[in-house]
DNA sequence: AAATCTTTATGAAATTTTGATGCACATTTT
DNA sequence: AAAATGTGCATCAAAATTTCATAAAGATTT
């Protein structure tokens, strides 16, 4: 279940600089969407759900302070404002209302970018811990910011070493890594030579996560080199 | 030792801007306190544990951006840049290093202001956007705008350490905590190393918090990794 | 004086290490 | 060609080690 794109709502009635924006944000790989005025804006970021907003203050209909307040009224999500007005006083009454960042006219694209990327970053990770940084094999799945291995969906238990071997092999999914090299990685340097300790530890690696650990289908035995997570 | 006042930690060398922001946050109500270079930064960071880091990314002994860089590969605490170069590549490199914002020199104390409450804001709030100030798990609940801990409704009394350790499972719900990383939250950095005491206290906890301490359902141990808060 | 934190001690639990056994395959010997 | 030998691997399970839980006593702080 991965999102495909990050998606970016533009509210800006001035065609040139929506296009301007179109543009650029396509081009670095976002989804776009836009609306010209307060109104319509509200309306997609409920029916869109975008994952941040980009706000001209200087709406035709309404204040963009007051767009950004109704916003905040029900969604938490992040709002970069712009506007052609730079003072101060502007500037904290729009933080204040709820904006999470301000842009005063002209601004450059690499810095607009840039702080979206940081409003972006903070939703993807602030959550708790729901950062798609897991890796799955089989009926296995392994999350690294949970620190946590499951095999269809329950949980299970991995020893400190295990958890290392495994992790060193899907750090090279795909390929073989050595012996020594995993050793070095799970064990230290100076276990060097010590490949007995691999076998007793894959054959608990795969007791674990494998269906039919005197077959296993990804834990890979290569004989006289090393070990191989296989990758569907 | 509750903490009742949010804190401010200032990383700048040149005393006027100092003793000027020390002025303008004491007066606002916020806890203060300064480092005068990179390295005394990233030690009262570890040691204090602010709510958010000023930082001028001029200092004396080492780049600002290296602060930052360091800094963020273990704390995601706020960090609002200074600088007194306003070029674009300047920011982008600043805010992608893993600062949440730029103020160029010389600047408004109004919107440093307005923006150290947005970074302030959004470490309070949780993914829904409520203010987070309540977490339950079993027939616990913590509160932490109190600063209270309940059980079945019935308040039950923690001595800080025991909250400080709750508090920061809590943070990390779900994920395994390191010891190192539980000691440097609880006790302060220098007592990396001393596991013993977390176990003393994770006993006392779970005596407090556990239907059967024995056999814990949410305060698990991760032998030889650390702690985990299952959430349900 | 009371509460909290630190230290010490002890048994239990989990993990790592070690040793033993059997199998499969290839090579060498008969 | 068959038998013997050797090597690398898988597996099991006991021994050794490390890590953990818990109680309780001493020290420190409030």
């Amino acid at each position: 279940m991965s999102k495909s794109k990050v998606s970016v709502l533009v509210i800006e009635d001035e065609a040139p600089i929506r296009r301007f924006l179109k543009m650029t944000l396509t081009s670095q790989g976002y989804d776009f969407s836009e609306a010209i005025s307060g109104q319509e804006g509200m309306l997609k970021v409920a029916s869109e759900k975008p994952d941040i907003v980009i706000l001209d203050l200087g709406l035709p209909d309404m204040d963009g302070l007051e767009v950004t307040k109704q916003l905040r009224e029900w969604t938490p999500i992040p709002i970069i404002v712009l506007s052609a007005r730079g003072q101060e006083k502007d500037k904290v009454e729009a933080l204040d209302a709820g904006a999470d960042d301000y842009l005063t006219k002209p601004f450059g694209v690499a810095e607009l970018m840039a702080r979206a990327r940081v409003a972006l970053r903070r939703t993807m990770t602030n959550s708790n811990g729901e950062t798609q940084s897991t890796f799955k094999f089989g009926d296995v799945e392994v999350d690294f910011i949970k620190r946590q291995v499951s095999r269809n969906g329950e949980e299970l238990h991995l020893t400190p070493i295990e958890y290392k071997l495994l992790s060193t092999l899907i750090k090279y999914a795909g390929r073989v890594v050595t012996h020594n090299h995993l050793l070095r990685e799970a064990w230290g340097a100076e276990y060097s030579g010590e490949t007995h300790y691999l076998r007793v530890y894959m054959a608990q690696l795969r007791r674990k996560l494998e269906k039919n650990p005197a077959q296993p289908k990804y834990l890979i035995t290569e004989p006289g080199v090393g070990y191989r997570l296989k990758v569907d």
